[in-house]
DNA sequence: TGATATGATTTAAT
DNA sequence: ATTAAATCATATCA
């Protein structure tokens, strides 16, 4: 296997095409032949970014058919294997950068990288009644903060999308490149492979940056919004009749099933949550110091024994 | 301005 | 998932 390229080293290829190269000359010839020879050198360099593309293309094509080229390159490929064992190895291992997870996990915790939503009004809104049951749905005071978050998410992805695209392309690039040069110089699999994980990590790291500054709108959006999202505004006082209405006649089993607190939100033109609240937070108070809710209890129950009272006189009388 | 009222959120239990 | 309880943060009042 190894046979051929020694051989063909052996006998000098080097010297094959051009021998009186390297010779030195036996008088005093030999300062001037060495200035000649670098003279042809410096103007064939001087001359290479003149020469025009198909002729470089020629010229490659010629050195490509020179009969020695397959043993030469043989010859390389040999060298370039023993020297690579060395070079790999060194890193290959790519750990999961925390950082970038937690920039990931977050971004997916906003609702920015997750599956579309759409921004539509009525997405948002139908985005907000699925995820009620958990978080606050006051959507009239969220449109704006989700309109916003919908304009991050659109930036991220757009901008995601372009690197990505960027990042292909120049990886063919690469890619073509790296080809192209093979037909003349050895290039492994794994060499390949190499150049383009440095080329992702690239890219990633660039991507990094946009995941970062992302995150950081976002972080800008909530606390400018869901800080004004926990600003509270009481009920207006007909709602808070209703309520009150409602709890100090159930006050034995102050629980409103879940088509009571539907009814109660509607009529209160608050949401079923918002309800929720309310009356978690009276049967605690009430229950924490039933004495300063006697006159509100009171009151009610006086309230609701008059309108029964004149509804069953409406009713039985006249 | 401090005390109190009140809606919202968090935590833990069921 | 619903609730009690504690707590937060603001609104309102005196």
């Amino acid at each position: 296997m190894d046979e051929q390229p020694r051989l063909m080293h052996s006998h000098g290829v080097g010297m094959a095409g051009h021998p009186g190269l390297g010779q030195h000359m036996p008088d005093g010839t030999e300062g001037e032949g060495r200035k000649q020879d670098i003279g042809d050198i410096l103007q064939q360099i001087m001359t290479i970014t003149d020469q025009s593309l198909d002729e470089a293309q020629a010229r490659k094509h010629a050195l490509n058919c020179h009969r020695m080229k397959p043993a030469l390159f043989n010859v390389l490929c040999e060298i370039k294997e023993k020297t690579v064992l060395s070079i790999r190895g060194a890193q290959e291992e790519e750990p999961p950068d925390p950082q970038l997870m937690r920039l990931d996990n977050m971004l997916l915790a906003e609702g920015v990288s997750g599956p579309e939503k759409g921004g539509g009004s009525a997405a948002a809104a139908a985005a907000a009644a699925a995820a009620g049951g958990a978080g606050a749905d006051n959507s009239a005071e969220h449109s704006d903060y989700r309109a916003k978050l919908s304009q991050i998410r659109q930036i991220y992805h757009t901008e995601l999308e372009k690197y990505e695209q960027a990042c292909n392309e120049f990886t063919t690039h690469v890619m073509n490149l790296l080809r192209e040069q093979s037909r003349t110089r050895p290039i492994s699999p794994k060499e390949i492979e190499r150049m383009v994980g440095i080329i992702h990590r690239k890219f990633s790291s660039i991507q990094m940056q946009l995941k970062q500054s992302t995150c950081e709108a976002v972080m800008i959006l909530r606390s400018r919004f869901l800080d004004a999202r926990r600003k509270r505004r009481n009920f207006n006082k007909q709602a808070t009749e209703i309520l009150n209405e409602y709890f100090y006649s159930h006050l034995s089993n102050p629980y409103p099933s879940e088509e009571a607190k539907e009814e109660l939100a509607k009529k209160c033109s608050i949401t079923v949550s918002q309800v929720s609240n309310w009356f978690g937070n009276k049967r605690i108070r009430y229950k924490k110091n039933i004495g300063k809710f006697q006159e509100e209890a009171n009151m009610y129950a006086a309230r609701t024994a008059v309108t029964a009272a004149s509804a069953s006189v409406c009713h039985n009388g006249s």
